[in-house]
DNA sequence: TCTGGGGTCCTAGGACCC
DNA sequence: TCTGGGGTCCTAGGACCC
C-alpha cells in the first residue's frame, strides 16, 4: 500500500521571526518587502495569523498590506509589524526540520524551504502512518518550537491538499477509499496546477468545485486544458502516480531586480545588468556548474509589459565576460527607439543562464 | 490597487535535417 | 508547380509553484 505524507510549516517565515523576536508575539506580523510608508514595491511573503485577520495574505502587494494596517490602526487595533525576510535563517531551520523527517522516512522530497513530501508506505497502515506523523510534529515542536501541518494520503496530490485542510498544527488523514469524496466538495483551485487563470476559465464553464470537473471526459479535458487535462481526469478522482524525487539538478540559474523607481537611465541599467550577471555567474559556480550555453534577458516595463530575449551559443562556455557581453547585446533592442518608440520606463531587468553543465 | 524573486513546465511557430 | 512527415533545436510567451 502506498502512503505519502506532506508536511507544511505553518506561516513559516513569520513563525521564525516570532521565535527570534519575542516582542513580536501577539502582534500582526508581515514578512516581505519594505512597505516604505505605503510606497514600497514588493509583496507579502508571509503574514502571521493575526495579520491574516486584517485580510493580509501571501503575494499581496505590500502597499495593500500597508493600507490594511493603517485602517486597523485608525480603528484602534495594533498596526502590523513589517520585517524583511532572512532567508539564511529560514534555510538553517529548514535543514534541521528535513533532518528530522529523514530520520523517520526513507525518502523525502523537499518542495521548497517550508514543505516536503515523504514516504510512509513502510509503516504498513494509515493508523501507523498517522502515529508516526504525530511523533514527527511533536519532535519539530520540541526541537524548534514551531508547528507544522501534515497531510497523509495515497499520493502526493492528496497528501498536499490534506496538509492544507486543517491549519495550523493540523493532521489530516485521507485513506485511498476516502480520497474521492474528500476532494469532491473542494474548490478546483485547491488542485495543484490550477491557478487563477485556469480557475477563471473553469468558472466561466460553470465549474467551481472538484465534483464539477468530473462531468468531463478525458478528451474533453485535454481539449480544454491541453496535455495537462488528461492528468486532471485522474486527479479529480483522487488518483495520481507522481513519484517522489529525492533531489534534482537545477536547469537554470537567474537573478532579476525590480528597481526602486522605473527608469530609462542607461548608465544605471547597465550597472544593474552587470551586477546581475556577476551574481548569476557566481551562483552558477557555487552550485557546482562549470558551463552554460543560453543567456536570457528579461525586461519589464512600467506598465508590466514583460519581454524576454534569448541567445544560445554554439558551444558551452564558462566565460563571465561572455555572459556580460551577450546580456548587454540582448538588452540593447529594448532600449532602442524602434522597439520602445514610446520610451516606456523600465521597471525590472533579469538575467538567466540555461543549458548549464558540470 | 499594484503586482518580488527564485524557479519549472508547456505551447506554438520557424528553421533545419532526413 | 506544388509541395509529406517526423524529429530536434531554438525562441518567446504564459501559467503556475513556493
Amino acid at each position: 500500500m502506498r502512503i505519502i505524507g506532506h508536511l507544511d510549516m505553518d506561516a513559516f517565515f513569520a513563525a521564525v521571526e516570532e521565535l527570534d523576536h519575542p516582542e513580536f508575539r501577539g502582534l500582526p506580523l508581515v514578512v516581505g518587502a519594505d512597505p516604505a510608508g505605503g510606497r514600497g514595491r514588493g509583496v507579502v511573503s508571509t503574514a502571521n495569523y493575526l495579520a491574516r485577520r486584517y485580510g493580509i495574505h501571501s503575494a499581496m502587494p505590500i502597499t495593500r498590506a500597508w493600507r490594511a494596517s493603517e485602517t486597523a490602526r485608525r480603528r484602534g487595533e495594533p498596526p502590523v509589524v513589517f520585517v524583511r525576510p532572512r532567508f539564511r535563517r529560514y534555510s538553517e531551520i529548514s535543514r534541521r526540520i528535513m533532518t528530522i523527517l529523514r530520520r523517520h522516512s526513507p525518502l523525502v522530497e523537499e518542495g521548497g524551504i517550508d514543505e516536503a513530501y515523504f514516504e510512509l508506505s513502510s509503516t504498513g497502515s494509515y493508523e501507523e502512518a498517522a502515529a508516526l506523523c504525530r511523533k514527527i510534529k511533536a519532535e519539530i515542536k520540541a526541537q524548534e518550537q514551531l508547528t507544522a501541518s501534515v497531510g497523509i494520503g495515497p499520493n502526493k496530490m492528496v497528501a498536499k491538499i490534506a496538509s492544507d485542510f486543517k491549519k495550523p498544527d493540523g493532521l489530516t488523514v485521507v485513506t485511498p477509499e476516502a480520497a474521492e469524496d474528500f476532494l469532491a466538495p473542494l474548490p478546483v483551485r485547491k488542485i495543484p496546477g490550477i491557478g487563477p487563470k485556469t480557475e477563471g476559465f473553469l468558472a466561466r464553464q460553470g465549474v467551481k468545485i472538484v465534483a464539477d470537473l468530473k462531468r468531463f471526459s478525458p478528451p474533453e479535458l485535454e481539449k480544454m486544458l491541453g496535455k495537462w487535462g488528461l492528468a486532471l481526469y485522474e486527479k479529480v478522482r483522487g488518483r495520481s502516480s507522481a513519484v517522489l524525487v529525492e533531489e534534482w539538478e537545477p536547469k537554470s540559474v537567474g537573478e532579476q531586480e525590480t528597481f526602486g523607481q522605473d527608469t530609462l537611465d542607461l548608465a544605471f541599467i547597465f550597472e544593474r545588468l552587470w551586477d546581475l550577471c556577476q551574481g548569476v555567474w557566481r551562483r552558477l559556480q557555487a552550485e557546482g556548474f562549470q558551463t552554460y550555453r543560453t543567456v536570457v534577458v528579461t525586461v519589464r516595463f512600467a506598465d508590466f509589459d514583460t519581454h524576454s530575449r534569448a541567445y544560445t551559443l554554439p558551444y558551452p562556455t564558462q566565460s563571465r565576460r561572455t555572459l556580460v557581453f551577450e546580456a548587454m547585446r540582448l538588452l540593447m533592442p529594448f532600449l532602442d527607439r524602434r522597439e520602445n518608440p514610446r520610451r516606456k520606463l523600465i521597471r525590472l531587468i533579469g538575467v538567466r543562464v540555461e543549458k548549464i553543465g558540470k
